[in-house]
DNA sequence: GAGTAGATCGGCT
DNA sequence: GCCGATCTACTCG
């Protein structure tokens, strides 16, 4: 069963980043389905945070997904070349976000591997940012996309002890002074789902 | 194995 | 005109 759009419209960026861990995510893109279940994110709070697109209530073309109410894709390029997957959450005009950093693939591996150009399976198929939207075949083109439709959607997953989550400083956010070393990382621990 | 450079483009100053 | 919510390959040791 999918998430509710309901579910991302949280209030609290942090504890919602936390409780995705685990959490499947699919998509489904000429016809082809990929999917496996989330084991690192951050989150982006919004105005307040410097290391976020809408620190200070920016809105430009780019951010302006981030402004909708909760529970659509906003996905960017970085660097020129890689895609940058998130989850748009809270309310309507509350820019936060949640990057999905990595990724446990569990189903159409076969088509991962072609999509991120690799002959075998390996430890870096699903690691990083970049390589999980390349893995799921997203682009900036599938920017403001509802997570329960056909083509990308979330499901529950397995409950996740406490134990297993590693928290910890984002990364790459150095030029956000202070806000980088908040605690906004959160990681499953290796083996902690299957 | 660790460190570094190159790729490559859109958004903002 | 600069630099980024990065990844990979290649160097050197």
């Amino acid at each position: 069963m999918k998430l509710p759009l309901e579910y991302f419209q949280h209030n609290d960026v942090t504890e919602l980043a936390r409780d995705l861990l685990g959490k499947k995510i699919f998509t489904r893109l000429d016809d082809q389905l990929t999917g496996g279940a989330i084991t690192e994110t951050e989150a982006y709070a919004g105005v307040d945070d410097r290391a976020a697109h809408s620190y200070g209530g920016r809105r430009t073309q780019r951010t302006e997904v981030m402004f909708q109410p909760g529970g659509v894709s906003y996905i960017y390029l970085c660097y020129g070349l890689h895609h940058m997957l998130n989850f748009v959450t809270n309310k309507a005009n509350i820019p936060q976000a949640i990057l999905i950093r990595a990724i446990q693939p569990t189903i159409g591996i076969d088509v991962m591997l072609v999509r991120r150009k690799k002959q075998h399976i390996d430890k870096t198929l699903t690691a990083g940012p970049g390589s999980v939207a390349q893995a799921l075949g997203l682009t900036r083109f599938h920017n403001n996309l509802p997570l329960n439709s056909g083509q990308i959607w979330l499901e529950n997953g397995p409950n996740i002890k406490p134990e297993s989550i590693i928290v910890g400083p984002r990364v790459g956010v150095a030029y956000a002074g202070k806000d980088a070393l908040l605690p906004y990382r959160f990681r499953l621990k290796s083996g902690a789902v299957s």
